[in-house]
DNA sequence: ACATACTTGACTATTTTTGTCGGGTATATA
DNA sequence: TATATACCCGACAAAAATAGTCAAGTATGT
């Protein structure tokens, strides 16, 4: 049970702007040398978190990004959602007619899994970019 | 972030034999057919219970698993723990000398990570076998 | 003009997942 | 004792997801 890369990298990218308070774009450049990420790499999260109005773009020279929202207001859960990593631990889908493993009655154990759906998306929900630089 | 399948299926098939609260064994082949899994993934994911004495085994016609202990006595915990699903969302080692993607200090995100796999941890630790089969 | 830095789509190697296959071994029952 | 049942175990393979790279742009500040 493991978080992809993209969306561990979009959360420290993201953290290490934030500490950053200047009002000055930040380039994805200095972003790639300070947490060890690879530039072209950054390129495909940050075109995502602008997409989702998490970071706003300054094209050109001394060109960068800078946060659209307050650090303590953004939501871990938006990042998550912009990177479409679903915190959805099981596949099978309550809506849909098909039950667990093909089957048309819910498996034994799906309310189990919705409630831990609703467990981990409320740490994330909880939890703000400017609980991370705080310490 | 998903569950893996052998996981979800151990919990499935531990809750199929907690249902039936008879003493006697029960054969993988009844759990197949009642669950939608196949045989001999069944097989492989019985074996790990086995060996770590969530369930015990009776050989031979006729034969089949038991629960090792009582339904409220088995976690959740003890039961991915037995598959091997380790709940480590992230994959830099807080031990290891080496911090996360290569470098020698603690990421920026670090502490998160761990407070994150202490949440969902925690709500392994808190289920038992029991509280599925109640509704 | 030129360097910087964002923008985008396509592609690929690697890893992980999700199983299957085939051959055992033990034992209850006829 | 024969035989069917059911556990035991290692190796292997298809498929999906992940984690990036590559190449070719476009926009803009100096």
């Amino acid at each position: 049970m493991r978080l992809n890369t993209k969306s561990r990298y979009a959360v420290m990218a993201l953290a290490d702007m934030a500490r950053f308070k200047v009002n000055e774009p930040i380039s994805l450049r200095d972003i790639s040398l300070r947490q060890s990420i690879s530039l072209q790499y950054l390129e495909q999260i940050f075109l995502k978190l602008k997409k989702n109005n998490i970071v706003k773009s300054i094209r050109g020279s001394n060109g960068g990004y800078i946060l659209s929202k307050n650090a303590n207001n953004i939501k871990l859960s938006e990042i998550f959602l912009a990177l479409e990593e679903k915190v959805k631990t099981v596949g099978c889908d309550k809506e849909s007619k098909k039950g667990c493993n093909g089957r048309s009655t819910k498996c034994i154990t799906h309310n189990l899994w919705d409630e831990l759906d609703v467990h981990i998306n409320a740490f994330f929900e909880n939890k703000k970019l400017e609980d991370l630089i705080k310490n």
